[in-house]
DNA sequence: TCTGATGATGTCACTTTGACACAATCAACG
DNA sequence: CGTTGATTGTGTCAAAGTGACATCATCAGA
């Protein structure tokens, strides 16, 4: 017998969609990766970037293959599961299970709009339009999770380049949380927290005091900030 | 026309299974409630209570059927979506989605194993045996998202019954984090949080100081602890 | 009535935070 | 070449929170 056991016929067969929330740092601007939507339905309306994911595919493989595919981002920061949506009441052609990623790089310039969506740029948090299915609730998660988790774990340099400053983190946290911090007191935080930083050199060449250039590890998120740094 | 759009064939369409982390609290332990499969694979094994979405279903609708129908648990307390796994080299029958719920209650005393398991029943989380499909890795995560709950929200109190003790919300933190919390510290954290408990009664009628009865608020999850509190 | 058990309240040193001032250093400008 | 403005690192201080501990209050049962 080559078939001794099978998934039961009661099961019902969804089709599965991976939407991912992308987010990046720029001018002081917490910013979201939005495509548009080039087919039926929904056609023009904006849209998180995602897709369905293929017979053979796993769903992190999906979530890199739909952001390549559609805005050309190389999500080379940071990629997490974020939270699975439906599949009841999200998509107008049935049920559609919709697994939401969340993904944090830093800024890399304009992405190229490709595959079939006609555009996808880097717009603010506070601009982003009325999205398309369920994707506003989905950018919402997002977005929440991203600010909690700068809180307690060391996720916030997966927005930053290779090298930064201790203003350049700092601009991530003022950026995703919205508001002011005093720099004193957030780089006494920073730097006394063990592992979370890793001088490599001083940056001159431009006005003030040089800055001591940090690089992060290899896995931000596995840092624990214990105590959280308190958003006011 | 009646269908003028439709899901791309080349989407793959997956079964999708909803599985349960059911914790609870009895005699100063961790428990968790397993099952025993009672079809193939892995006939005989313990696993987490869980099983096929059906056709027009939701996914929490699906775990508290699956629930009900496996354990007889009625998850009054708290249901949160955890994760989801696979699809693949999850399942020995094929690809197969499994979105995993947490669910959290009051001890209730021994469940009936009903449907199609053979048993069910609570066992300390510290004697749970080797389980079917990757069911240890969702319990591992259910478990860790638990402890990680209790420090900066007030979902402890979803483990309790509808009135309980300071004493009986502290014996919570210690079977959830297995370790020792001092007993007038942790009085002062937990009744200096404002919106997290209210004083209902005094409860007599044993030996020792009349204790005060305390009653939890509709949503827990949604108490904030600032500053969390730590485990040591 | 005494005793042990249980829970509420209080004390104290230490740490961390929030809100400041100040010094150090460099590029750019005159 | 000195001055200026910008930027960053270090320091101070009061207030709040925490960990560790002692004491008191109250009740059931011996």
């Amino acid at each position: 017998m080559t078939e001794p056991v099978a998934v039961p016929g009661t099961a019902v067969r969804l089709p599965v969609a991976v939407d991912v929330v992308a987010l990046t740092v720029a001018g002081g601007d917490l910013m979201v990766l939005l495509a548009t939507r080039a087919l039926e339905p929904y056609r023009g309306r904006p849209c998180l970037p995602g897709g369905f994911v293929l017979d053979g595919e796993t769903l992190p493989r999906a979530a890199l293959r739909e952001l390549a595919e559609e805005t050309g981002v190389d999500a080379a920061g940071h990629l997490e599961q974020l939270a699975t949506f439906g599949p009841l009441d999200r998509d107008p052609r049935g049920p559609v299970l919709s697994v939401a990623y969340l993904a944090l790089s830093p800024f890399t310039g304009i992405p190229r709009g490709g595959g079939d969506a006609t555009a996808a740029q880097w717009v603010p948090y506070a601009d982003v339009p009325p999205l398309a299915f369920d994707h506003g609730t989905i950018l919402a998660a997002g977005v929440e999770r991203a600010r909690a988790k700068l809180e307690y774990s060391g996720l916030a340099t997966a927005f930053c380049p290779p090298e930064f400053t201790i203003a350049d983190l700092r601009a991530v946290y003022e950026a995703v949380w919205g508001v002011r911090l005093d720099p004193r007191n957030f780089a006494r935080k920073v730097t006394g927290t063990p592992g979370f930083l890793v001088p490599v050199a001083t940056r001159t060449g431009r006005p003030g005091h040089p800055a001591t250039l940090y690089r992060g590890i290899a896995d931000p998120a596995a840092v624990v900030l214990n105590p959280p740094v308190m958003r006011p």
